[in-house]
DNA sequence: GGCAATTGCTTGCGTGCGCAACCTTTCTTC
DNA sequence: GAAGAAAGGTTGCGCACGCAAGCAATTGCC
């Protein structure tokens, strides 16, 4: 059961993962050129639209994004020359920068939320049943949850 | 069912997925670190293994790993003067270059493999259950048919 | 209260990769 | 068989990101 080689059932959930991660973030990423978007880029408009006020500081959106400081400082450089973002100083604490939604910003989002939502439909949920996306959702609850525990 | 949103049922499929994919690629590409292989490396090491007398046409190759044509060359450098692969010239067609793998790339890939398969089980399947990993092979089964289907 | 440790963010540097341009070899078409 | 099209690989350039170092502000400890 647990030897050092995967087991076929073990191997073929593997490889048609792996094949398919890589496969759909390609479509997905090409589905948001025409907003002149990234999928990094969206990433940061929706956390930023579902937080308090519309404004996250830096290192928490960072650790949200799963992206180190300095690639989170660069990835808002992109966003706030392109108006989407603003960097806003907090009062309380001159250390900590804001990343803040722009009016601009939430109208790119708006714009741009019901094609990505089809994309990953189509791109993702379109052939699987009901039953399957419930499993899916509750497959990676698991591992997000192991992956979390792992000492890393 | 096709509204613009996503259900819940899916938004929880896919969050969960998206937070587990970037996760997990992490922590496979830390855990190969003390063989001083990068993910991209140990896939190439693996499909040469498994071709016909350990070597691929580097097209094939690059189409295999998703890569394009110049990141293929670039990560073949690496190999290639790590002395784990070994450009080889086609007499038959003098256009194309083999990428072969070499006696120090086998031996390498035999030594990193259980690590690897280990990394694998843990990061992934560890809590599983057999059903849940069957379902698994059989959804991305069904996402990858879609993928390629896809107009692009 | 003052000095070290910590936190938050940015900058310099290196790496990996895609795109476009290029060269070479082979295939196609007449 | 010669000219154009296509295929296979590599190189120049740019971009995104991580790591280490650095700077500023805050917290902790005595």
């Amino acid at each position: 059961m647990a030897s050092t080689w995967l087991s076929a059932s073990e191997m073929r959930a593997w490889r048609n993962f792996i094949e398919s991660v890589s496969t759909m973030t390609a479509a997905l990423e090409g589905d948001l050129v025409p907003f002149g978007l990234t999928l990094g880029d969206y990433e940061v408009l929706v956390r930023l639209s579902e937080a308090e006020n519309h404004r996250l500081r830096m290192c928490d959106l960072a650790t949200s994004l799963q992206l180190s400081p300095s690639g989170l400082t660069r990835r808002l450089d992109g966003l706030v020359s392109s108006g989407l973002v603003e960097r806003v100083a907090s009062p309380s604490d001159r250390r900590v920068m804001f990343a803040a939604l722009t009016a601009a910003g939430h109208v790119k989002l708006v714009e741009a939320a019901p094609d990505h939502v089809a994309s990953v439909r189509n791109r993702f949920l379109k052939d699987l049943t009901n039953e399957q996306v419930r499993s899916l959702g509750d497959i990676f609850e698991i591992v997000r949850a192991n992956l979390t525990a792992c000492p890393q």
